[in-house]
RNA sequence: GGCUCGGUGGCAGAGUGGUUAUGCAGCGGACUGCAACUCCGUGUACGCCGGUUCGAUUCCGACCCGAGCCUCCA
């Protein structure tokens, strides 16, 4: 099965081959460790553990780096503020960051460099951009040279006229051209600070990716990923930096994924919209969020809302309903995956809607399987979750669960519903409609089939 | 102003030069003590105007509307 994917750079959806035979390599831009991860910090994350799931169905080895922004102004001013030190910042919401993304079911990325952790390869890429006619030191800063790269702004395809055109910020005086972009920056005395040729000083934010890359993945790697919001000026600073520094491509699939709205509008601080993972893992399951955030395609705007949340828990729900069916099921068997629907589906520049569809006509067929047939369809619908980071949980335990602490409690539904089923035996149908409402009043739904009563947690 | 990306049925959301994805909601039916679950059936939507074509939602052009980037915000 061949993998095709949207590449920024060309803009037009291509095969995918990896530089190096049967050994991808993938890089995709984290946090800067300042605060909680918020739902749109999400999205990439998920949208990349998907492909990381599939490229590794198809390759031997998939390397899969997402670096850690350690030292960064705004982890100082979150520092100053809060009276602390930068690692107890940073460390404290590299944990929560890691928490959050595992509640979302992504997978951990194979490495996870820290900036901090870079630095003499940082100051290595910037003595090489110097000693090649790249960069120049001016008052204490090394900046980057964009009049000495002929196709700079090729990736985001504006020219430095056009940028000087909507310029809208006061140019620095230490910079020879507007476009030019600081690689290492002086630190002041009680900032975090690294020795350097230029004096004590730390690095500039599109270094760090550009040197991490080279230092654990190699000179040219194949995928690199992030938010559509990171063509200009990061991604393009990236590839001046490597491309100048070491030759080679750089990167040689650009993915990026569109921006997430909450309610219709733009997450941002001043309309107090802020989504913050850990918030949404209060009232969701992590597995809803992922739904939700798989639901649209990637390269596509995703409306965040109440609706749409509550669209993915009851389709999950109506997905593990079909699982729990078959529960008893037994599923050794491999399934062969280059033939499945969800599988082209994801192989086709992540398709996750498409797969979704395809994931629903499973269920379907599940749910009219004559016995010999269920196994096979069961391994299929299983996989299809797998490769999108769903349904693996047990379903007697997904349709039981929730994360309202105050709901009422298994024993107690159990309870009613033995006193249901003996009435119903009686023929006292009030009473047991009446067991029913009271319970369906209080969030639990009963569902009768010939195996006995079953119930459910209701969705909202 | 420059660059990029969109406008699909009540809602969400794929996709395609001609056989009307998918889910939710709605309607009709089967099942059920009644429901729920499940199953069956049901809705000819593609911003506007031209052009190409036997035929366009899908290609081309103009227009209208919206979003993002050009401010180290995914």
């Amino acid at each position: 099965m061949s993998i095709t994917l949207y590449n920024t750079l060309k803009r037009e959806k291509e095969p995918f081959v990896p530089l190096v035979e049967d050994c991808v390599t993938m890089y995709v831009c984290g946090p800067t460790v300042y605060n909680l991860a918020h739902i749109g910090n999400a999205r990439p994350v998920v949208v990349f553990d998907t492909l990381f799931r599939v490229l590794q169905t198809e390759f031997g080895t998939v390397t899969y780096a997402r670096n850690i922004t350690d030292v960064d102004d705004k982890i100082i001013t979150a520092a100053k503020e809060g009276g602390r030190s930068i690692e107890e910042v940073t460390d404290e919401f590299t944990h929560k960051y890691r928490e959050d993304m595992a509640e979302l079911n992504a997978l951990p990325p194979t490495i996870e460099p820290h900036a901090t952790h870079n630095i003499a390869p940082m100051i290595a890429l910037t003595e090489a951009l110097i000693g090649k006619g790249h960069a120049y030191e001016s008052e204490g800063h090394v900046l980057f040279d964009v009049e000495s790269m002929d196709d700079y702004g090729k990736l985001s395809n504006r020219s430095l006229e056009d940028m000087l055109a909507g310029a809208r910020v006061e140019v620095a005086d230490y910079k020879r051209h507007p476009g030019d972009f600081v690689l290492w920056k002086p630190a002041a005395e009680d900032d975090p600070g690294w020795d350097s040729p230029w004096g004590r000083g730390r690095p500039g934010w599109h270094l760090e990716c550009s040197a991490m890359i080279r230092e654990h993945l190699g000179e040219t790697i194949d995928i690199h990923g992030g938010g559509r919001d990171l063509i200009f000026p990061h991604h393009e600073n990236e590839i001046a930096q490597s491309r100048c520094a070491y030759g080679g491509d750089y990167v040689r699939y650009w993915m990026h994924n569109a921006y997430l709205d909450i309610d219709g509008e733009k997450m941002s601080k001043s309309l107090g919209n802020v989504r913050s993972v850990r918030d949404l893992l209060k009232k969701y399951r992590g597995e809803v969020l992922r739904f939700a955030l798989l639901s649209a395609h990637y390269r596509s705007p995703l409306n965040f809302s109440a609706e749409l949340l509550e669209q993915a828990e009851a389709t999950l729900g109506s997905l593990y309903s079909t699982l729990r069916e078959v529960q008893d099921v037994p599923v050794d068997m491999d399934v062969v995956l280059a033939g499945e629907a969800f599988y082209q589906a994801l192989c086709d520049d992540l398709n996750t809607p498409q797969a979704i569809a395809e994931i629903h006509a499973l269920a379907k067929q599940l749910n009219k399987a004559s016995d010999d047939e269920k196994a096979l369809l069961k391994a299929k619908l299983l996989a299809a979750g797998d490769l999108m980071g769903i349904l693996g949980q047990d379903p007697e335990a997904w349709m039981q669960g929730g994360v309202d602490e105050d709901a009422i409690g298994a024993d107690e539904i159990e309870a009613l519903i033995a006193e249901r089923t003996q009435a119903k035996l009686d023929k006292n149908y009030a009473r047991a409609d009446e067991v029913r409402e009271e319970l369906l009043a209080r969030g639990v739904v009963l569902e009768d089939s010939r195996e006995g009563t079953k119930w459910r947690r209701a969705s909202e």
